[in-house]
DNA sequence: CTGAAAGCGCTTACAG
DNA sequence: CTGAAAGCGCTTACAG
């Protein structure tokens, strides 16, 4: 057998030993020259002012003994973690590991890592994710948020962190409170709430008790400087058609399944306009969670009316809706003859059991997201007013409704 | 409206304008005392050396101006990256969201954040994770490996980041190479890698032409004291148990599909066993990668043998296994009564479709593999000898067979 | 052109 | 009991 060249090397035996990382002080020991040179050597394509000679002693050292950068000291000494966190509700909702897939594809290449933390759509889970995220342990973030709005968030943009949100805006707003929260005086609210979140969770109280702490700052509607990028599709719009293409179905009791907090409300709203305007009534079905057992809970619900139940349920994305369907089954309907069942998101499931749903492009979402975040995070990049993104959605015919 | 007490204070304002987060620095400075007696105080539940007042004045202070430590600095002085990385061919693979989630759970509470690295069952992108965890990114990983094997491991465990192999072993090995290679000389063999993975990707090259590498180093089968734990069920032995399943439901011309590399190997070796034994023939059909694509393929080539086709296909995980319903629903087939199909795993989707399976419990492998690795975080939790940690299979009769 | 020093923010061993 | 110094591994501005 032969013996690799390495082998006979009594540096690498002694760091083989030793069983700690080779520095660069390591190799700038076994080549003779300063760390600093050796910093210079390594991360520079040309360095005019260390010799050829050296330069190639150097480089043949590092290799020889696999020398690998610190990326923690990197990261004190850049004060840039290469580190991208996703902030979401909860990984195993499905809608969510083709939007984290489209993010890594972004971010890998440019060298980020990927953060994933779950909330399960909780305040506490949001806010403790940002706690995490103040302590610079992400250089961005691209999160969905159901709770915290941008005075929240500030405090993050505020300390150059920048935060891209899904699915916080409509293209039309006004309608909805939630879109008017834009904060005036950046400067007020960035203390105001790092003083609120240092001495007590109040404002997470205050939230608690519906009384949106930001109206304290935010006498001053227009929007303030806040790098804070939305990357969405309208959900409104999204719903409103849906619910049109129910309508034109020739349904006339349709039931809508919803989660309390998130994404649900805004698409409530695109059917409840429409409902509206068609003059039919609307009728809501509101669970704590987004997953297929609250949707199988609303069905059940649902059909308990007997002769009275809806025709058509609509659930508010496609956990909801799946979890409705099979309870329908399970209770001897057939879809759509008995009942029809729409749903949203257009996971890789809803293809399968051919859910009729809104897709929404959830790697496209992704990606844009974390391009959006590498954007920022360039030189300069922090400056730019914070953008609107708007990716397009579409209704998918199946065979539910 | 009432002005927060903070808002009154110069130092937060002064910090507000400065937009960097305070540090043990500004805290000192503020309170009159050292640096490190501020990093005392926020760090030990008590400071005898330290006056109450002085010790009141410091917590008020890291209050008022919402101090949060700095992580990447806690980082490199501990060495501890506080960071779990967790290793996976792919996130929208729905088995893996389970796991994931399994991990959070545990590393949460503890203080960890999760790191998701995609590598789509490729060796390059196995290869890549390791190289960015050897730059310290994480103390520890939990990894599905469909390529690397233990002396490529070797180099992070070394390094003293912990490894929790998914799915690396069998109960009763042997009957597969895979499960001889264990490395006797950790020293050299620690060199040899680091040395090959500095000056080439040899080792690649070799492992590719199917020439285990690590026989250079592994004369002597005693097994090495790698700290390398597995979190597995036995593989072989469950899809030896659905095979029989099939048998026993009468089925003779059973054929199954799998992916090129990963955990179809072992379940292959199962099935292939059972039918030996039952003497009938074997039919695998090989694709790349183990997505509903892939399986979809393999059904259209196995429909392609008309009435000498199988009467039951088992699917080396759920996505091959849904792939293949759907493209022998699309043929015009009826399941079961035309052909029964079989998966491996349980994802949600399949529970859905009525898909009789394997479950593998996701979720406590997960977490099982993440407090198996945050004991090994431990001081002297580093020592113990690799465990193998094995949990239980079932078999999940459902409609698809 | 060349090499040594400062400093990122933190914790802990050590000197007064 | 009290407070200042060393040092984790790195990059870059700066002095010779």
């Amino acid at each position: 057998m032969e013996i690799p060249r390495a082998m006979d090397d009594r540096r690498v035996r002694h760091k083989a030993r030793s069983s700690a990382r080779p520095t660069q002080k390591d190799i700038a020991a076994a080549a003779g020259v300063s760390q600093a040179t050796v910093s210079m050597v390594l991360n520079k394509a040309e360095t005019p002012s260390v010799p050829d000679a050296t330069r190639a002693r150097i480089l043949k050292l590092a290799g020889e003994l696999a020398y690998q950068p610190n990326h923690p000291a990197r990261t004190l000494r850049n004060a840039r973690t290469m580190t991208l966190a996703c902030v979401i509700p909860d990984i195993t909702n499905p809608f969510y590991p083709g939007l984290v897939r489209g993010l890594q594809t972004i971010a890998a290449p440019a060298g980020y890592d990927v953060l994933i933390y779950d909330t399960d759509g909780l305040v506490e889970g949001e806010q403790r994710a940002i706690n995490w995220l103040q302590q610079g342990r992400a250089d961005g973030v691209v999160g969905a948020f159901f709770h915290l709005r941008a005075p929240d968030l500030a405090v993050l943009a505020r300390n150059t962190i920048p935060v891209v949100r899904l699915e916080s805006q409509n293209k039309a707003r006004g309608t909805l409170p939630i879109d008017s929260v834009f904060i005036d005086n950046t400067e007020a609210a960035a203390a105001m709430t790092r003083f609120l979140i240092g001495v007590s969770y109040t404002h997470l109280d205050v939230y608690k008790r519906q009384i949106p702490v930001v109206r304290l700052e935010s006498q001053n509607k227009a929007r303030g400087t806040l790098p804070i990028d939305s990357v969405f599709i309208d959900n409104t719009e999204a719903a409103a058609a849906m619910t049109r293409f129910l309508i034109g179905r020739g349904h006339r009791r349709i039931a809508m399944i919803l989660g309390e907090f998130g994404p649900g409300q805004r698409r409530a709203l695109g059917y409840e306009t429409v409902m509206r305007d068609a003059g039919l009534a609307t009728d809501f079905i509101t669970d704590k969670t987004y997953s297929a057992e609250a949707g199988a809970r609303a069905m059940q619900s649902l059909l308990a009316k007997g002769r009275k139940r809806p025709t058509a349920v609509f659930g508010a994305n496609d956990m909801l809706a799946l979890g409705a369907m099979q309870a329908a089954q399970a209770a001897g309907l057939t879809i759509p003859q008995d009942i029809a069942v729409v749903g949203f998101d257009d996971i890789p499931t809803a293809k399968l059991l051919g859910l009729t749903t809104v897709r929404q492009p959830e790697f496209e979402l992704g990606s844009l997201a974390a391009r959006t975040l590498i954007e920022r995070l360039q030189p300069g990049g922090l400056k730019a007013p914070g953008k609107s993104l708007e990716l397009k959605f579409e209704i998918v015919e199946r065979s539910s409704a």
